[in-house]
Formats: structure tokens, C-alpha cells, sequence
DNA sequence: CTGTTAGCGCTTTCAG
DNA sequence: CTGAAAGCGCTAACAG
């Protein structure tokens, strides 16, 4: 690998002189541009990124934290960042907390180390410590999916999605709704759209059993789980069931059609998220689109502008969601 | 951010001592190491990565190149990258060409810019101008899913994938099997598969018309359009189809429902991938387990390997698969 | 056991 | 228009 000494010694210039047209910066003229841009050509030189950023403490890498890689919602994701990061000359550095919490702080940490520019957060909890670890964070980073007053945000509207979805059930004449949920310890798929059946529910005076209301923890086998539950446990059998994931919406819809239920005659279902699988399961899952590549981009345009202006003020953008209406209701 | 200067100047001691404490390297006696661990901790220094790097010519970031990047596919993939490398220390900086190959070199010399201790690349071809490439590149690099000669790879069986599936097709008595591939510029899914197909049936004496092989381009959508091709197009209609991927045979189902076609009775199909749809649609899919995560694995294994003992002679290691029979056949 | 010195490859004043 | 010099933050001989 050539350095910046080698090339200006070969074009009989300073290194300053190269850098400059490496740069564009301040002025050189023609023929002694053109003598360096040659030997630059020939030699394939490229400058050195890391002498780069120790000068210009810029290193064009975002650091994108998801809570586990290999799920549709965070490649879509990061399919949104990258196309707005790319088109601007940025990369990805990839930092996987496989839904450790604890790896959600020493990620920024290791983030801040290697100087990215911007952090992309895709927070799953918000705790007092990783509030705190934001906070002392002076790089530019903006959380998804989760509310942290401190930073800029890209939300999903989780809290009138559930509304929308109950509301379609009670529309469809269902008063026994019941709901598949996972903890509230994560505030947005957890907490707000558990409110939102509760809300809607209440706001429509229907009542809401106990055994109603059952947890899950993301994936197919734990909704089977819950479905079971609900079916063994619950004395007044309800007829529509709501799953605050498509994984969970899948799992049920297995254990009710072991149990020879028709779907949607005998029991109507409904999942969040708009996964591939909801469209291929039978029959079709009604859901909701939350766009996770248009929040990937939106917070990527977020950062960039903040990495650019340099500026503070956090802002919050909450994105709309789409009812998927399928006939599984 | 604080500099290792300052905290030498507050532990009363040299650069030199602190480095030492923070590597661990060469003696330090007791007390000025806990005096300076205690500064350390105090501030919460954290030593620069970029000044590191430009000593040490070491990163711990691992470039990645990946086709396309919310694929189910490539999520696997870096998952089981992703499994490996973190482990080690490593992380990984992404790089999508979202299948521009055009991206792949120009990739390739950007992540040597960033230094990067090693490249794992996803090609999905092989042209000349990558080989050369990838041949004057100095970096530990290997490539996932195209054989190339100079560099260690990490390949799919796509030929025994494809005689595998073709050969389950002739056990159940299907003489007329057509099939649905993808350009063979593309050699490991395009060529190897359709190599795979067409010496299965020679070999069993079968023959193929030539409208019974189609090509779509990884899609649901070109699927479908090559399934109406084969079925208005052929003189004598085919009993089995197999495509090269889960996505196109998904599409290639859709059309048989749509019109009329009974699964697996009328027409028997299979696929390569075993996507997560394949799974669900109705009648699941047969289809071909590549196992991704363990080719992810695989791959990030073979880069430490190769980065920490720094040998060259390339290695070629190919994977495992599972035939996955379900009911479309 | 500890410090001095040099230098990694680049950009950026400041003088010509 | 061009160059000299300083310095970003760190590590690695080499001397003590």
C-alpha cells in the first residue's frame, strides 16, 4: 500500500500538494494536478482511511445496532439505512446485541471507540442505564422503535396500530377478543399495543377475561403456546384473537387448526408486522405493514442531518402503518 | 474524548506505561498499574481504534459484501458471520451491492481503504475484471457461493443439490419434469443447477423439451410468468417442476392454483433454499436446505484462520445439504 | 520496571 | 500556486 509520501515523491511534489488534489482543497495548477492525478491512476493509490479520521476525527461508518440479525424486520431495516447511507458515501458497521441488553451498552461504547459518526439504535427495552449510556454519548444517534426523550426517534405507531386492529374485529361483529402479547418490559410491541387492545376494548364496553390475555416471547412456537392457554383455560371461548407479532399470530393458527378450528369462521386472527409468512400461511394473515425500510431510511436521513447541521434539537417522527386485511378475519 | 496523553499526565507517568497497562504488555509494577487503571476508570478513556489501527495495521473489522441485503439468504448468512466474528472480537462492516456488480470492485478496494483485516465476499458471479480483483487484493479474503480459484471458498453442493431433487421427482415416477432457472451467468444457482437437472435426466434416459426450461430472475412475480410460459408453451405437458428457488417455485405455485392445477397430484414441485415460506405455503414445499448460517460460519472460520496464522494456500470447503421432502411432491 | 524517541499516513496552518 | 512543519493518538524499539 502506497502512501501520500511515496506519490508526492513520485510527482515530484509535497505531500501537501497531493493532498490537495486528493481534496479539492485550495489550489493547484493544471499540469502539476494532472502530473499527481497520473501517478495516482498508475499507482492505484488510495489514502488511508484511518490516517484520515485520526486527523479529521470524520470516518463516514454509522454504526447500526439491531437486536438480532437475521429477522425480516431488521433486514428490511437495514435495507432502508443503507440506501439512504450509501447514496451519501457512508457505510454500516454492524453491531448485533442478540437481544442482550447488556450488549446494547458496550456496543455504543465500542461505537464510540471506533469514532462512527452517527449511531443507529434499534432498541427492543429502555432502561435507566442505556438512557444514561445515551446521554454521555456525544456522538449523533437516533433510536427506533422505542421512545427516549433525549435523542431523535423514528416510532412506530404501536398504540392506534392495536386500536386499528381491534377496532376491525369489533367492526366485523367480535365481542370476545382475545390477545397474544410479550412483555411489557418492551415498551413498544409490549406495553403500547397491549394499551391499545385494552383502550379499544374498553372504549366499546366489552369486557375482557383473564385468561384472555396471554404472553409470548417473539417466536411460532411460544404463540402455539399461548393459543393453547387461551383455548384450555378460558370459559367463555372467544372468537377472535389478536397477536401483537405475525410469529405469534402463526403459532396460534397452527395450534387452532390441529384443533380442527376453521380460521376465520370459528375463530378470527390477526397478527403486526406484514411478514412474507403472513401472506403464504392459510389462510392469509390479516396484519400490519409498519414499512421498517421506510423507517430505516427515515432515521438514517435523520442522523445524516443531524451529523451535517451539527445540530441538537431531537425530533420525533412517528410513521403510519397500513391495516393488511386478509382473510383471516 | 480524552487522549492516552492526558491520562499519562494524570497518573504521573509516560504514554509508554499506560499503553502497557491498556495492552498488557511488558511489566508494570503494582501500583502505578491500579494508579492508572483507576484513572482510566475515572474518565472512562477508551483508546482511539483509528490511531491503534494506524500503528498496528489491525482493524478487527471484518468487510462484508453481500448481493442483496434483506434476503433471507444473506440475514443467515450474517448471522452465522456474525456468530463467529463476534466472538473473536471482531465486527463486521457491511457493504451491499444490492446486485450491481459493478459495486463488488469497487467494494472490494473500498473496504482495502478502510483497512479492513478481512473481506468475505457473497459473489453471485464470476467475471474476469472480479477475478483480477480479487487477485491483487492483499487482504485475507473469501468468497461465499462462486468458486475462485486463488481465494478460500465456501460452496454449496448446487449440483448434487439439483441431481438430488430431480432424482426424487424420477422416484416418484415422474418422467416429464421441467424446470425453472435463473441466468447461468450466475454459475453456482444458474449453470450448477441446471447442469444438475439436465445430467439427472440424461442419465435416466429422460428427455426434455426444450420449452420445459424456463428463466425467471429470483423472484415470486418471474416465477409465476415462467410457469405459464412452460404450461401454454409445451406441446406435452410436464408432471413436475422443479425450480431453482423457493421463490420462484412460490410463484410457479401461485400460477398452478390459479388455475386449477391440483398439488402435488396434477403437478409436483420443489424448490432450493428452504426459505421460511416454503414452509408455509400450502402444500409446503419441498425444497433443499443450504443451511446459510453454517456457511456463515464456515466462511468467518476459515477468515480468522487465515488472518491469524497468515497462510495462503487457499482452501475450498463444500457444504452440506438436506433434501427437505414435504408434500408438493 | 519505566521513559524517550520515532513514526504510522494524513491534513492543516502558516509562510513563502 | 506550493511547501515546511506540526500534530492527530497510539505503539514499539531502545535505553536506561
Amino acid at each position: 500500500m502506497a502512501t501520500i509520501k511515496e506519490i508526492a515523491d513520485m510527482a515530484n511534489v509535497s505531500r501537501t500538494t497531493v493532498s490537495r488534489v486528493l481534496n479539492d482543497s485550495g489550489y493547484v495548477s493544471k499540469d502539476v494536478r494532472q502530473r499527481i492525478m497520473k501517478v495516482i491512476e498508475e499507482t492505484g493509490y488510495v489514502p488511508s482511511e484511518h490516517a484520515k479520521s485520526l486527523r479529521t476525527k470524520k470516518t463516514k461508518v454509522i454504526g447500526v445496532i439491531l437486536p438480532k440479525i437475521s429477522t425480516e424486520t431488521s433486514s428490511r431495516l437495514v435495507a432502508g439505512i443503507d440506501d439512504i447511507l450509501s447514496e451519501k458515501g457512508y457505510q454500516i458497521l454492524l453491531a448485533n446485541t442478540n437481544l442482550d441488553q447488556e450488549k446494547e451498552l458496550e456496543f455504543i461504547k465500542l461505537l464510540k471507540v471506533r469514532q462512527v459518526d452517527g449511531i443507529i439504535l434499534t432498541a427492543t427495552n429502555v432502561n435507566e442505564r442505556l438512557v444514561q449510556q445515551i446521554n454521555k454519548t456525544d456522538i449523533p444517534l437516533i433510536v427506533i422503535g422505542q421512545e427516549v426523550d433525549s435523542v431523535s426517534n423514528v416510532l412506530y405507531d404501536d398504540y392506534h396500530a392495536a386500536r386499528a386492529v381491534v377496532s376491525l374485529f369489533i367492526q366485523k361483529g367480535h365481542e370476545a377478543i382475545s390477545f397474544i402479547g410479550v412483555d411489557e418490559s418492551d415498551v413498544a410491541v409490549g406495553h403500547l399495543r397491549k394499551k391499545g387492545y385494552i383502550d379499544e376494548m374498553t372504549q366499546h364496553g366489552l369486557t375482557v377475561e383473564d385468561t384472555w390475555i396471554q404472553k409470548g416471547i417473539f417466536d411460532i412456537e411460544s404463540g402455539y403456546e399461548a393459543m393453547k392457554k387461551i383455548i384450555e383455560t378460558s370459559t367463555h371461548t372467544p372468537t377472535a384473537i389478536f397477536a401483537v407479532t405475525d410469529r405469534l399470530a402463526v403459532g396460534a393458527i397452527n395450534y387452532l387448526k390441529e384443533k380442527g378450528y376453521q380460521i376465520p369462521e370459528d375463530m378470527a386472527i390477526a397478527g403486526i408486522g406484514a411478514s412474507e409468512i403472513s401472506q403464504y400461511v392459510n389462510p392469509p394473515l390479516t396484519t400490519v405493514d409498519y414499512q421498517n425500510e421506510a423507517a430505516g431510511k427515515a432515521a438514517a436521513k435523520l442522523l445524516i442531518e443531524s451529523i451535517e447541521t451539527n445540530k441538537k434539537e431531537p425530533k420525533k417522527i412517528t410513521l403510519d402503518y397500513r391495516l393488511l386485511v386478509r382473510d383471516s378475519v
